[in-house]
DNA sequence: TTTT
DNA sequence: TTTT
């Protein structure tokens, strides 16, 4: 089979802090917003602004930065695939969905407003050379590499 | 404000003929779903294949475009933008959200089985070239020609 | 013939204030250098950088902003096409190439150092609704719409 | 520092059966060519098509996978990043430039054009899921199982 | 050098 | 609901 793609790239503002749990593996995952905005013109012509919230999910290594270094407010590039979860409502007997974006690499691009500027100690983390590690084993994963902990240098 | 991104980048297999509806503005829309398919190693240690299923929405032309040429079946590849709409069930009267992709560009890499491979006459619609003349302004970064912001759904 | 894809995203930092130049036919060009890095290991398995260089252009309005905007140091996403011209080495007789981005959306994400940081004014100009009018018509182009400067709210 | 982005993504045909060659380390190396076209209106408004060249590398597993599946004519999705080597001209003693996209997942769309199409045994390589335990650490983001430093030429 |  |  053709391999298919399944990818998102998004540069916006994280809404709050993220949250972070721990599977029971041990494994740490981080929730977190990004708010991405467009500008369009209404049916009066003036431009309106539209906010766009998505929903993100990281595992491993990549929660523990995220929990260390973005905030709300971080500005924020990611990158990741989507993912969509879906169950019955109780109440409703209904099937209902949540589309997430499963975060395989982020640039952080600043941080909280009074910490933060480019120049701050911004942190970033890679989807790059050893940088899989991040993840663990499992449906979410993007990878499972034999790299272990101190490959990674930082 | 910095501009924000927002950016989904999908090659998959349509999953059934596309639905077109045509606005009260006489816009055209079009409403399909892209499969993508991601393998992973389940706690057993064995590969197995999970499949994402993506709403698509697409408008204007490009709405027409697929309405003609894009079937059940189809492998395309897209490019688009992430929105979640949501709504309060009337049962449970829960807030139930519903996310898409707003089609900007499309590439038909093959038609349907029986007409289909590469060499079928795949149509394709680039958001390059002369793509660009059909969109108009709008609250939609890929919306097409005329479409007025009445027409647009969310 | 399915249409073909050809998109480049970066990320990184503008190495020196851009160049502008005006073509003969008014249209502005705007030519700068955006650095990336990425880690990789030696062979000693020290951690090393490495930087890459990519050439950028860009036309009409969006030279102009960039004009405007872009600084030595700033901190830059871009997306944009990749494009080689060749010509004939006067010297060696020698066909030599160079591979330029021709840019279609930036996001400023600073400015230079001192001004700089997420905070500050940064300036973005997307790829989206009118913003095509950016371009002028010319091979170089994404576009060619009928948008008029004044549909362009900034 | 934020990490940087340094990321292409190509869909078109290859122009000639990939070159394969083998380093020093036994690693393969392959060497192929896209082809992706636009068109734009000439300054007589009639439409023109232009055909860019890019020149892609690719290592270890994936050089494999392209040896074997890759021909003239496939039609190819490929993901890598740019990256430009320079060395100075004999002749003439100028530093000339090569921009490559080193490949980092491809997928296969169709085999040449009389085995081809999309049914014919396309393989695919995605960079997700098996695809990943395939690359070590090592200089390329983007380089395959076993690569050692020394194995890339730049 | 590809492809439609 | 697709595809191999």
């Amino acid at each position: 089979m053709a391999k298919s793609v399944n990818k998102v790239i998004l540069l916006g503002n994280v809404g709050k802090d993220p949250e972070i749990r721990v599977l029971p593996s041990g494994q740490p995952v981080a929730n977190f917003s990004i708010a991405t905005s467009e500008r369009f013109k209404d049916q009066q012509g003036n431009w309106q602004d539209r906010t766009e919230w998505h929903n993100m999910t990281a595992y491993g290594k990549l929660a523990e930065i995220i929990r260390d270094y973005v905030k709300k407010g971080s500005k924020l590039y990611a990158e990741g695939r989507l993912t969509t979860r879906s169950w019955d409502d109780k109440e409703s007997g209904k099937k209902v969905y949540r589309t997430e974006i499963v975060v395989g690499d982020i640039s952080l691009l600043s941080g909280r407003g009074e910490e933060g500027g480019a120049t701050s100690g911004g942190y970033s983390q890679q989807r790059s050379g050893s940088g899989y590690d991040q993840r663990s084993s499992g449906p979410d994963d993007y990878a499972n590499t034999g790299i272990t902990d101190d490959d990674i240098p930082f």
